[in-house]
DNA sequence: TACTAAAATGATTATTTTAGTCAACAATTC
DNA sequence: GAATTGTTGACTAAAATAATCATTTTAGTA
């Protein structure tokens, strides 16, 4: 039950992108100091919320990643969505035939539940949410506490 | 966030279990081929269960399992719990020290509350719960109709 | 006692996933 | 056209996963 560091490297990314994003569009590699992620694999881990059109990117001097949408329209549950799949415990929740039991299998429903539970929190937290909450404890995140 | 075969055939191994101990133990034989788990695996599976006190085993003729603890005292949390430990999504919910950022962390708090949820969850279900589901939904996993 | 049936344990292994790095490439600005 | 920035794909090391197998221990029974 443990997330891969896609779904938290993403998530922090993002959170950085959408706290800095004032003027723009946002280094990576300035995300990548930040949030103490190496650029190269920094890089990997954006591509789906790229690709899911959460963010623009433009290469070239004065280029950088750009929010597209609102962080109040960004939800957590998508964000996870793209960046670790389902996230359902076991596959033959979302998918039954990966299981021959799964008609009678009473697990199965739990796991169910559990994916549902994960899904009503993450549902209910946008980008916006994290960057309140973050402005809230007063450290954004720059860093500079740290060096 | 996926569940491993552990927590999976665990839970399974149990409520099998439970399903067929009213002529006390049960061979773990039995209990492998009901549940198309490979008896040589299904051992190493039970091992943390058998630690943790929820079931004992005699070997020799006419050994095999028996349940030690009421189904109705047996929450599905504790045996994820001892079967994959924590739920956390990310080991710094557990134990801030694993990341220096998590005094000031936003995401951390997001992954205590997946974790708080999926605990609901699992804290709410016992496995005579289990059982009754099972029964309701009429397949006691006997196997005969997967033959 | 000897035999057999069952579980316990530990070593080993193959496969997959994870978490990255690196190099070459493409686009953008100045 | 040179510097800067992101893109892509190949590659790799390390860890976790999902087992298997052989050996040992224990308990009952003929
Ligand atoms: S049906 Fe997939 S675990 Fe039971
Ligand atoms: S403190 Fe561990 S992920 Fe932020």
């Amino acid at each position: 039950m443990k997330l891969s560091t896609r779904g938290r490297y993403g998530v922090r990314a993002l959170l950085d992108l959408a706290l800095h994003s004032c003027e723009g569009t946002v280094l990576l590699r300035d995300i990548a100091r930040r949030q103490e992620i190496s650029l190269p694999y920094l890089e990997h881990v954006i591509t789906p919320l790229v690709a899911a059109g959460l963010m623009k990117t433009t290469r070239g001097p004065r280029g950088g990643v750009l929010l597209l949408k609102s962080p109040a329209e960004i939800k957590l549950s998508e964000v996870i969505g793209f960046l670790e799949g389902s996230i359902a415990p076991v596959d033959c929740v979302d998918n039954p035939d990966v299981c021959r039991r799964s008609a009678f299998c009473v697990t199965r429903d739990i796991w169910g539940e559990v994916k549902e539970a994960v899904h009503q929190v993450l549902d209910s937290i946008t980008l916006q949410d994290l960057v309140e909450r973050q402005r809230e404890k007063g450290q954004t995140g720059t860093g500079m506490y740290y060096i």
